[in-house]
DNA sequence: CGGTCGATGCTAAAAAACCAGCATCTGCTG
DNA sequence: CAGCAGATGCTGGTTTTTTAGCATCGACCG
């Protein structure tokens, strides 16, 4: 069995895990001013040890003030997230999911980025065999 | 303005949605044996009825019991969870998300599959010109 | 007809989440 | 040294969520 990280989270921790994701390390501070809906200060620091309990963050000390960190890796966070989704919208299919990702920013990509693409799927193909 | 599917979700209620996005439409029961850590009966019912007053679900009636419905349809649904996801773990880069997502699954895909996807890129190259 | 089964509606209370405020500590500055 | 600034730890209370239980209703069956 591993580490436990503790179970589900609610709301507010779920919005506090994906703000110190998107920032890779933050502190009570600015955590708060990346909530869209703020509480108090307070709040946050609250939280933030909940989830430092729980095992989902940890802290390292910057002088006075903590730096929060995530204890699961980006990465691995990135493959559960993923693959819940995929779950409960795709059905399971990565292909319906990169053709709803294509479709969403399809505006927003360069040239560049779908060459990259392709190859990335070329070279899926090869290692498949 | 648009008409309202009042805001966020609790944990409980965000499992249930998950649910009956993945099975397009339930009952109570059936959404209670999709349900990992599974409450009591009364519990879904409550919960059901819940979602349906904050604008999340109705629901038909098949004789004598009710089926549930998102009233988001799956589509946007998606567009939003990617979106979301995009923007928290992928720094709003489609490009990393796909690759993410071939890497999750690389196994699984079949070469048909990988084919198709080529073929959607390309078509996303050309309409970009 | 009377009873049981399987639904629903509703309510109240237990549990969890959320939050603010105060006490404390440390470093810095006048 | 005294006081302020900025951080943390903690505690208690309010609000929201989650849950179970009980009442009801209609369909079906013997």
């Amino acid at each position: 069995m591993s580490k436990e990280t503790n179970a589900q989270l609610s709301r507010r921790e779920r919005e506090i895990m994906d703000v110190i994701y998107r920032m890779g390390r933050a502190t009570a501070a600015e955590v708060l001013d990346q909530l869209a809906d703020p509480p108090g200060y307070s709040a946050v620091r609250a939280l933030l040890r909940v989830l430092e309990e729980k095992g989902h963050l940890r802290h390292e000390e910057d002088g006075q003030r903590y730096v929060f960190l995530p204890t699961v890796p980006l990465e691995r966070a990135r493959q559960s997230a993923l693959r819940q989704l995929l779950h409960t919208f795709f059905d399971g299919s990565t292909e319906q999911a990169v053709a709803a990702l294509l479709d969403l920013s399809s505006t927003r990509l360069s040239d560049a980025e779908l060459e990259r693409l392709s190859r990335l799927i070329a070279d899926a193909r090869k290692e498949g065999r």
